[in-house]
DNA sequence: CTTGACCCTGGAACCGATTCCAGGGTGTAA
DNA sequence: TTACACCCTGGAATCGGTTCCAGGGTCAAG
């Protein structure tokens, strides 16, 4: 099977798959006589694979790693179960926050229009000033990854 | 008052307020003999209403536009009530796509850990294979921001 | 023989907010 | 006068996953 076939089935691009390879995510497959990739039927399910993985969190360098550990013939059981256990604690901590945005949003919102409903067309209603009152009080979690950067010199 | 004073003040850093004064979101202030910058006091209220804007979802970029126009004599009121709408409508979005997230990791762990305990170790238990037939059923909404890139050609 | 669809490669762009860097000045206290 | 903390600048790095690029090959149908 050649990458555009492969890439149909599994709903990405030819270069998302050129890409796994890169990152020894998909193993390198065997080459035609014209140096084309010759994909085997099982090239689809890890394909599927890497994308569900990815759905639920997981990371490709992540999964890199447990997919090399296990092709040098490990099974990382328990990092993969622990691995997904982070992703669940991350996902419930940006669901805080989310939520937090959206009832920030919401109240915002119902605030800024009674505000414009007895502001003058182009007169100042200054509704951007009123946020940080709003949010002074309530601590806000992050709803982005947490991407830590050291703040420490080497 | 100097960039550390302000930065320590409101929480950020000094690249992050030169940054700011950058992007045309915090008016460059005058300087010091020394050339350093002398802020005024309003500069910390300016520094705190773009942080707060930025937790609920508003982006530097956007930021600028409205507070140019502003200080180009306009008061982009409705322009600035729409994009908080819009802010909430991807909340709202990416809500959705966590909670799904945290749904299939529930199951996942529960599963995966039945598995666990009945395989011995160093056995494979193929936790990552169940992957695919678990999520194929359902289909989930990104839980990251929405950056649509063209894929037309120019 | 030409068209057109497909494939190859390594490297770079993209998104956005923040941080880091090198190389150089200012200002104050011991 | 010599530490030391702080400040200046423009440009680049960072995070991750995907896409894009140029310049070139493969291969079937017409």
């Amino acid at each position: 099977m050649r990458s555009g076939e492969l890439a149909r089935l599994c709903g990405v691009s030819p270069d998302t798959l050129r890409h796994y390879e890169r990152l020894g995510i998909l193993p390198k497959p065997p080459r035609t006589s014209g140096g084309y990739r010759d994909y085997p039927t099982e090239a689809a399910a890890r394909v599927r694979l890497v994308r569900s993985a990815l759905s639920v969190g997981f990371s490709l360098p992540e999964l890199a790693t447990l997919l090399r550990m296990r092709s040098g013939g490990q099974f990382p059981c328990r990092e993969t179960r622990r691995l997904a256990e982070s992703k669940l604690v991350e996902v419930k901590r940006q669901l805080k926050g989310l939520k937090g945005m959206r009832g920030q949003l919401e109240s915002i919102l119902s605030d800024w229009d009674a505000r414009l409903a007895r502001t003058a067309k182009g007169q100042p209603a200054h509704l951007l000033e009123t946020l940080p009152d709003r949010l002074s009080r309530t601590k806000q979690a992050a709803p982005f990854p947490k991407n830590q950067r050291s703040k420490s010199k080497p």
